[in-house]
DNA sequence: GAGTAATTTATTGTCTACATTTTTTATTAT
DNA sequence: ATAATAAAAAATGTAGACAATAAATTACTC
């Protein structure tokens, strides 16, 4: 289990960079990059929806003290993205169908209102950005690097609620994304199909050309084909096993 | 300054319950309790923006290691009510002029969406509950019962959260209301003259009456009064000195 | 006496040790 | 052999100790 855990968080982001580093890289910025990196594992996958985070061996990881751990797993789970049970430890965040219905219904609140916001104060420094960003989704997506492109697909959100200009909202967004992205790992029916590149660029031509309501019905659009390509019908991913069978029985 | 703190802790919610309580009251619970108190403290204005946080003093107050005060002042961090200075400690946040105006902002997004929401979802029993809230906040206010009034007005808010049924959204109104609080005691201008309940009574109604847009456009107007309530134009509340001086030698 | 440098004091950041709880393993009885 | 129980192991929760940093005080120079 140790070593399982170690190769998955060091696959992308060699731990060696702690020793590499010239100057003693001063102490405040360990919380945030550990935090980092393990956010990054687990919206890339590399850590599953359920898996046990334990304190020991994260420290271990990291190379530093529990406590450190301890306080990244306190921000993780913060934003929903890691689930602590007194008692048991952490664990990454298994959402269940409510929570995934509130995280897209709440996405369609709040990033309607910051695409509005968005059509009125950006500039075509930032349209190029988000097409930038656009085309390099769709790499990914040709080269069937799947994963990357979840998150890749994450930072356009992100980006455009950086550009509405309202810190709170982005962190909400920030907050959302991740959380969808846990969903879409549970929920996911089938291989995505049409992908949603094309739906960012339209939305990002109703930005370019001022149409705040187009841009805001596009929006919701999105997130609405984002939703239905979820199944959020059925029992529980996994564990709920008395659905599972309860369901075997019926037939 | 360390007897300074205790009494303001202790003003309301007495620290001895924690000897007075039956069964050792299990350990998880202890985090809870202590921010509760914390919180409540900061958003009745016993503790003042700006007002350092020591962990040694806090843990003695609550007769618990600075590990507990740490977690907990780690939390109200990352809902903004507290601001942590590396290496200087924790102060109860000043929000500047610009996050004032965000998380108004971010208020009349979100919330509009919840009063919508709350439309559709309500029962007769959680009317009356509101209603039972707003009579509350009205005796608060003829007693002159300024600072409990704010703590209750902000729980009208949260009620209707709760009645719009997404606990993501929820936990967002929550968090705002409690910056608000913070905004409030920096920015009010004068003493409030007409106060809202009033306002809170009006969207009720609408609520009520299932007239969803009625009672959005109410809310808008609720939050925009609130708003324009607040003196959000001069320098900084304080500290900003340079603005201060610079402006005197305009005149 | 005012301003600066050095020293002392106080506070936060991190690690380690111990207590408590949970989980696993071993044992026993049915 | 299976289930229940008891013992052992492992993990989390909390406290306390030490290190690193910031604040305050004192001493010193001009």
């Amino acid at each position: 289990m140790t070593r399982e855990l170690k190769n998955k968080m060091s696959s992308s982001a060699p731990i060696t960079a702690l020793e590499s580093d010239k100057r003693p890289l001063r102490k405040a910025a360990q919380n945030v990059r550990i935090y980092e990196e393990m956010l990054t594992a687990i919206l890339e996958q590399r850590l599953a929806p359920g898996t046990k985070l334990s304190e020991d061996t994260l420290g271990e990881i990291f190379g530093v003290s529990r406590s450190i751990i301890r306080i990244v797993l306190q921000q993780l789970a913060h934003e929903r993205i890691v689930q602590i049970q007194p008692n048991r430890g952490a664990f990454v965040a298994e959402p269940s169908h409510e929570e995934a219905r509130e995280v897209l219904q709440a996405r369609r609140l709040i990033e309607e209102g910051v695409v509005r916001l968005a059509v009125n104060k950006h500039t075509d420094t930032e349209i190029n950005d988000l097409r930038e960003m656009v085309s390099q989704e769709q790499e990914s997506l040709d080269r069937g690097n799947h994963k990357t492109w979840i998150r890749q697909s994450g930072d356009f959100h992100l980006k455009l609620a950086d550009i509405a200009g309202n810190q709170t909202l982005s962190a909400y967004v920030k907050e959302l994304v991740s959380r969808n992205s846990l969903i879409i790992v549970q929920y996911q029916k089938g291989n995505l199909s049409a992908c949603s590149c094309d739906e960012h660029s339209e939305i990002i031509d109703a930005i370019d050309a001022r149409d705040e309501d187009r841009a805001a019905a596009l929006m919701l659009e999105h997130l609405q084909a984002c939703e239905d390509q979820l199944n959020l019908n059925g029992g529980e991913p996994k564990s709920d096993l008395y659905a599972v069978f309860s369901k075997a029985s019926e037939n």
